[in-house]
DNA sequence: GCAAAAGTGTTGCCCATACACCCATGC
DNA sequence: GCATGGGTGTATGGGCAACACTTTTGC
């Protein structure tokens, strides 16, 4: 049993860990950076760093976003995902990692921070073996991902901050790697209250028949929930 | 930037903090211990302590929960619910707490671990002020609990080894605080696949005509989820 | 027999699917 | 006009709530 009425004994460090995922071209990307330093030098791993003095979690999670993709918070969704603790997870001693997972419109492409050599977006089913425990983050994150679009609003997280219902549509197809017939998806999506708000705009960026255009809607959960595949 | 080619810095104390529910003459209870040093010396607070060098957080978090309750791993479900690292949410320093949510089914008293002074399980909606930020990690558990109840057989971990359905049903109108139609909830769980496992026995504990025992299924998400109030 | 709890049958409604069909644009 | 994608109407089938009804025990 910890005796805790010793001094505090502060024997962990601790990193923040980003699994940012996009869609580009319909399918699911995620965001990985080639490390620069030791250990694991040259392979791949997802963007993180550790976490300063005196800084929330959610803060480092921030920053570090903002270091690897150049986006605030204000354009992205971002919520903790899990930490991972395991003794020997990293050979360099006691290393702490809490997982964020970040969801994005299409970025530009990345631009490298300082402790990492080159970033890239990769698709998901294509992602190289990662370092450290990353592999198992990414899983925890894209599962996370799948199954939060069935029950919440999350999937607006991934379009423009104003979008067409198709849009949305590719968003769940693109996650989900299933196709969804456009017409019932239409009118679930305009049944769900609180789910897109229409803004009265219009658009033919897709082609075809003008596009009436939304802003996400105020209500985070969805009742009911949209489910693949019965 | 952390300056990762540099030594680790280790200035973060890492403990693990337990929501463990039960359930106790049909009301879901949650455990909470008085604390016996400062800080919050007298107060309320979550089960839980440091983890141990060398120690995995899932380790740590069964060491705390046999502990206070005497249960093992094999007696409950356990699952990580949040990290909370807000820079001053412990007055002696930089400390993490990494939550994890316990399930279990109905507990003997608890006996009290050598730094909480006592301990009691206390029905959740007359739950003190609790120590910290334990109220927020409380909170984010029983939301937890009530949402996983839907889509997981999660409902089995608050059940004995063997249990019949109507006192699963209990189970699922304790949590969520509403009553159920025992012929419609019968028919569901015994129509979802992996739900639950028939024995062959049956028990008459509940009075009335014998009820089926019952074992938790081989599945742990539900096809399709048992939805609560539409 | 009577009370109590388990479990089944049945009906009506809602909702999801599937798909025919119309609408509004660019070219 | 024709292609392209947006959006609506409608039939059909399955699931769920509601509740009448039967079964099997203890007393």
């Amino acid at each position: 049993m910890a005796t805790s009425q010793s001094s505090l004994v502060t024997n962990f460090a601790v990193a923040v860990d980003l699994v940012i995922l996009t869609i580009r071209d319909g399918r699911l990307h995620a965001l990985t950076v080639r490390r620069a330093v030791e250990p694991h030098a040259g392979g791949w791993a997802l963007p993180g760093g550790f976490v300063l003095d005196g800084e929330s979690l959610e803060a480092a999670a921030l920053r570090e976003l903002a270091e690897e993709t150049g986006v605030t918070g204000r354009d992205v969704h971002l919520e903790q995902l899990a930490t991972f603790g395991d003794p020997d997870r990293d050979p360099r001693g006691r290393v702490l990692s809490v997982a964020y997972l970040a969801l994005a419109a299409d970025l530009p492409d990345p631009q490298a921070g300082s402790d990492a050599a080159e970033a890239r977006w990769t698709p998901v089913e294509e992602l190289p073996g990662l370092a450290f425990d990353h592999d198992r983050i990414v899983a925890v994150g894209l599962e996370r991902a799948r199954a939060k679009l069935e029950y919440s609003a999350l999937a607006t997280a991934f379009c423009p901050p104003v979008f067409t219902i198709a849009e949305l549509r590719r968003v769940y197809e693109a996650v989900w790697g299933a196709t969804i017939d456009p017409r019932n998806f239409h009118r679930k999506v305009s049944k769900t209250p609180g789910f897109v708000t229409p803004t009265g705009q219009t658009t033919t960026r897709d082609g075809g028949r003008p596009a009436r255009l939304y802003r996400p809607g105020d209500r985070s959960v969805l009742h009911p929930p949209l489910l693949r595949n019965g």
